[in-house]
DNA sequence: TAGCACATGTAAGCTGTTACATGATTTA
DNA sequence: TAAATCATGTAACAGCTTACATGTGCTA
């Protein structure tokens, strides 16, 4: 049995918590994973096609509606692939982008000005992020399963720490210190 | 004059700090900006060949050098590129690919022990990211330049911090807490 | 009845990795 | 002299986004 695709990953975790639809799929994880785990239409339909095709999804066009809307369920061997890619101990991707940080590497090649105001549009996304999820929370306190409102308090944690850290190293470089002083001097604590 | 791609910005940061070849390039990155921006072969040699042609970079191959090194500076126009930039005020790219919060968001399809496991293993992720840290910080300390060991201290507190995180979470989970109750209860601080 | 949400799908194009091909130079 | 490192490049393929095409059902 091969590795499942990418977006496999999402998709049968969605439909195994009863989000039935191609449609419904990307709602949801607009809403969710989308911080830590994308999907597009132009991924998600071909792939439920997929899916379908290999015996890990069966797809229900119920005939009486007249949306052309196709409900999908996990098979046994869907759950089976499931559940054995959440418990693999293959180490898990963990990928970063991060626009910012490159700019800042190179920010030998800006004004002290012109990388605050880096520093600051960086801070500014992260604090974007956080209100993001401190919207999101009732809805994730109140669902039916608990995990993803665990997950959300871990992005809480982490984007607030991410914001925290910028703003002291703002502090820092209006106060005259370069981005290696301002950032060496930044002692991050958990308790 | 249109956006610089996604490969296009590493290497012209590189080259105006000294990394005048295709290899160089890729051997920096692979020691510094791959943890937030990894570029390949397969991207960088053609990219060179489009920003060559596009102006932004110069090309010359020694002949005196029985290796067909070729050795890129910056333009003018180049420079003026990496400087828009940088200090451009478009919001930069933050993307972040995560399995295992992804797996953690699924994990009420899992039993307590297999997702203790995962974090155990997201933990070992985030470690073995901190060792990789440390042993660069003596040369990115002692380097010329000094942004870069900014960047790097930056690192070391978020995936510090993140490993701390984990690693309270991971306590609770064997305290017998569920993954909600073990996330909500940890409490970051930044002095 | 207009507009929005529901619903599925595809085509074009960009970005990226991996693996291979080729050959020179340095070092053990 | 063998192996590692330096050095450039390409082909195949995987993954992803954006934009478009098409049509239904609900609601103000």
């Amino acid at each position: 049995m091969s590795e499942l695709s990418p977006t496999a990953r999402v998709i049968l975790g969605m439909i195994k918590f009863g989000n039935a639809t191609g449609y419904d799929i990307k709602r949801v994880v607009d809403k969710s994973t989308r911080f830590f785990w994308a999907a597009s239409y132009g991924q998600i339909y071909p792939e439920l096609q997929r899916l379908e095709d290999g015996g890990l999804i069966r797809g229900e066009a119920d005939p009486a509606d007249a949306r052309r809307r196709k409900t999908y369920s996990l098979t046994d061997a869907g759950e089976a692939a499931l559940h054995g890619w959440l418990t693999a101990d293959e180490p898990p991707t963990y990928e970063l982008r991060d626009e910012g940080l490159l700019k800042l590497f190179f920010s030998d090649a800006m004004t002290p000005e012109e990388t605050l105001a880096q520093v600051r549009a960086m801070r500014a996304r992260h604090e974007s992020v956080l209100d993001q999820f401190r919207a999101i929370e009732p809805f994730a306190a109140a669902a039916s399963r608990p995990a993803p409102h665990g997950v959300l308090q871990g992005g809480l944690a982490l984007h607030g720490f991410i914001a925290d850290w910028y703003r002291g190293v703002e502090e820092r470089l209006e106060a005259g210190e370069t981005l290696a002083e301002a950032a060496g001097h930044q002692i991050p604590v958990t308790r």
